[in-house]
DNA sequence: TATTTGCACGAACGATCGTACTGTTTTATG
DNA sequence: CATAAAACAGTACGATCGTTCGTGCAAATA
């Protein structure tokens, strides 16, 4: 901050690094012990500011949990999403979106695993914006992986019976329970588990079984 | 309490009432707001205790929590191994512990649906006796699990190279991703979608398809 | 240059947290 | 019957919480 190279940094623009500072750690945090657990005096000694500096950057608590999420929506599009965005339709753009979600859980882009997984869970039964951005956000990951998986079957690479709903439900209940055992017995064989349920799914539905990898 | 009936009651019995009542009302906060939001406060102000007797029956907070865990155990037990456990070891013994486990979920026996997924997601990431407690928790019923599908491998009725950690695994990845599911989007059509993915992982592996419910 | 705007600080607030003491009442035990 | 033990209530503690207010300072604007 008060380095070189940063002189010509404006009021805002030093606002908005200091923002992103505090929500690089928010969501560290969140991961790991959950939104609520977040407090503004935690992260205010950690970074070296003041409690009232890091409240009047952000309003309220809510507004914090509020940017803390759509920190983690970034962060989750990047290492999820990206990497599948310049992959041609078909069952194989749909694999690989699978595998970078287990890469994304596996090397800890979140320290306490998936971030939505803890954060979800610990929101689900409440109620309030919290809640309805976390739904959302949930909502939105859903019909992309639906979306990709019905340009499959439109491209001809999954069979034109297949229960698309039923297959994204399949597919997500892997990535997450993996997840989920990886962060709660340290353990990351399920990993594995995964993603041989995973290609199991898609092999059961593909025309063209040369388009996933072959059986390990 | 101070009703007829009670005055039998000694000392350490009317202890152990107010014990439960207070565990009754601590597991269903727990499965909404989670663990670590049980206060002492709130649970004496609810039940017209004082928050130093309520501290006094437990000890300690973390004390609380872990007997908290402990009565939510006893009701898991109650509603999802107990339905199955007269029936005889097979096939069908595994698919009743899995709609056990959906109806379990689906009748809210816990507010905030499945008391260990809402519970296990908040503490996953943590160190402690909660987390140990969790984490054995639940590895006693994935091994519960695991061995009653042996036994039915052991009775001829799943194939004998069937990989049943890989199937426990997907079984508990389609219970546990309909409870969240339901929660958060207060949707309950996932539990079909569970349900079905269940039967249909059992009848992949079974040797004799009749020992299953048909096709709906 | 004068004025406004936004970041950050420090101090203080009321509330709530877990915990520690003290005391009273009731029950079991010697 | 006397004494110990357990279940409470009441009060108080230090800490932390989210939030408010007043102030100083740096940067943009007039």
């Amino acid at each position: 901050m008060g380095v070189a190279g940063t002189q010509a940094d404006g009021r805002i623009a030093r606002g908005n690094q200091t923002r992103q500072l505090i929500l690089r750690r928010a969501v560290e945090i969140a991961s790991v012990e959950g939104l609520a657990a977040l407090s503004m005096g935690q992260l205010a000694t950690e970074l070296k500011l003041s409690k009232s500096g890091v409240f009047a950057l952000f309003g309220s608590k809510e507004d914090l949990q509020l940017a803390t999420i759509r920190t983690a929506v970034t962060l989750y599009t990047e290492h999820v999403v990206q990497p599948a965005r310049d992959l041609p339709a078909g069952v194989g753009r749909l694999w690989t979106l699978c595998t970078a979600w287990l890469t994304y859980s596996r090397e800890r882009v979140f320290p306490g695993g998936c971030f939505f997984y803890s954060v979800s869970a610990e929101f689900d039964a409440r109620e309030g914006k919290v809640h309805d951005a976390l739904a959302a956000a949930r909502s939105d990951w859903l019909s992309y992986l639906e979306r990709t998986a019905r340009e499959a079957q439109l491209a001809g690479e999954l069979a034109d019976d297949a229960d698309l709903p039923q297959l994204v439900f399949e597919l997500v209940a892997f990535l997450e329970l993996a997840n989920a055992e990886s962060v709660l017995h340290d353990d990351f064989t399920c990993y594995d588990k995964a993603a041989k349920a995973v290609l199991n799914r898609l092999r059961a539905h593909t025309t063209d079984p040369s388009l996933l990898p072959a059986h390990t």
